[in-house]
DNA sequence: TAACCTACCAAACACTTGTTAGGGAACCGA
DNA sequence: TCGGTTCCCTAACAAGTGTTTGGTAGGTTA
């Protein structure tokens, strides 16, 4: 996940570019290089975009630097003004997409809900966020297996850890109250629910139908109460 | 592994091969190549299903041919003695997958179910196809998407096609028999129950705790009554 | 005007990629 | 024994890959 959820960050406030060595995402750059820090925060933000959308087009490996350059009107070379490697170029989009995710997420989990409305209010969440990062996630989806095993990207790994914790403790809490069917494999309901609200980022458009809550609402009616009618 | 590996060697029977021209696809094989056919499709089969395990592991693109020769125990050029190309082997493994599949659900619909027994057909009869194609499954869900705008995997996109039909007509009919609820929207309910179904792929390991037919009980105990307790 | 910084280009580098061509060992039926 | 087939290896190829280096137009500052 994200160290401390250092969530916001510095938007806008105080310039104050991070202090070499530390990278937004808390995890310490050992390496050598030096980071190249763009001056204008907008263009690489604008840069991370695109490049993330062709991302979720083509898949990480299929899509070439040169690829990226030429949907953002430059050359390959270019890229690395303002990144130092392909590679950082996905660590940041995704760990940009997790520190939001995080920061959402903990608000939730911090409100003191029951059982019930803590899952409603994680959906919800997790549909707003689908709807704010719909190229992250996809790129999260379908990389984030094989690239939690590189030491770069650990916190992949420990993201899906602390998401699992939350998700299932509150399945779990949710049984021992009784708001939720005890008959069931709690771990395979964790796994249904989970995938079924993120799987939607595959086919989500924003600005389609539905809105993020109103998907939200339905998918949960669906999850609580089931498809069929009840005698 | 290694070289003389010839191992098992050919305990097959019958070594009848496909006629020439002919694809287990059906769709006529209008390349010019001649595709080299094995005399022993069983050593095919081994090969394609190491090539399938590490396609899903890490993603076509990511897959060297070099790293499926180095799985299979041979050198990468020793590959195009079986196969034609990277891109042939992932058609064949993709191709044999919905055969497969499409032979079982055909057989389903053909059944003359009522809608929800249909539904509980077509989950069970998934769930078993993922038991017995994990690797095919998780290549699918994962490059699908970019592939099937590709002419050669034209068949992906039409195959989807008809598995929308048949999963979104069971569903109207069951909202029109009053089996399932007439206040969703059937293409969210749709999309709901086809990606809770295929994504278990990305999990499910054979030879776990559940069997296929007991995932899909629990699956479709979820989606049908919820995971609410009823009051 | 001079010095400097930002954001890019042009051209190359080293390496990996899928693929091919030729050869050879083992086994087969005749 | 011989020719043929099967299955793999050796060695290379051309194209494409991520990345680096040096340069430069344009703006800002002094």
């Amino acid at each position: 996940m994200i160290p401390g959820g250092r969530s916001t960050g510095d938007d806008g406030t105080a310039p104050g570019r991070p202090g070499p060595g530390q990278d937004q995402n808390g995890h310490v750059a050992t390496t050598k290089k030096k980071t190249q820090v763009s001056a204008s925060p907008e263009r690489r933000r604008e840069l991370l975009g695109t490049a993330a959308e062709v991302f979720a087009a083509h898949g990480y490996n299929a899509t070439t630097v040169r690829r990226i350059a030429d949907e953002a009107g430059m050359l390959a070379g270019s890229l690395y003004y303002h990144f130092d490697s392909k590679e950082s170029i996905l660590d940041e989009i995704l760990s940009a997409f997790l520190d939001e995710l995080w920061a959402g997420y903990d608000a939730v989990l911090a409100a003191g809900f029951g059982p019930r409305e803590t899952i409603e209010a994680l959906v919800t969440e997790s549909f707003r966020e689908i709807d704010r990062h719909r190229a992250a996630v996809a790129i999260y989806q379908k990389e984030s297996r094989h690239l939690s095993a590189q030491p770069r990207f650990r916190y992949l790994a420990d993201s899906q850890q602390k998401f699992e914790k939350a998700w299932l403790g509150t399945l779990e809490r949710g049984v021992a109250s009784g708001a939720f069917r005890d008959d069931l494999d709690v771990r395979l309901t964790y796994r249904f629910v989970r995938d079924t609200v993120w799987v939607a980022a595959s086919w989500y458009r924003p600005g389609g139908r539905h809105s993020p809550e109103e998907i939200a609402r339905q998918y949960l009616s669906m999850v609580l109460d089931g498809i069929a009618v009840r005698d």
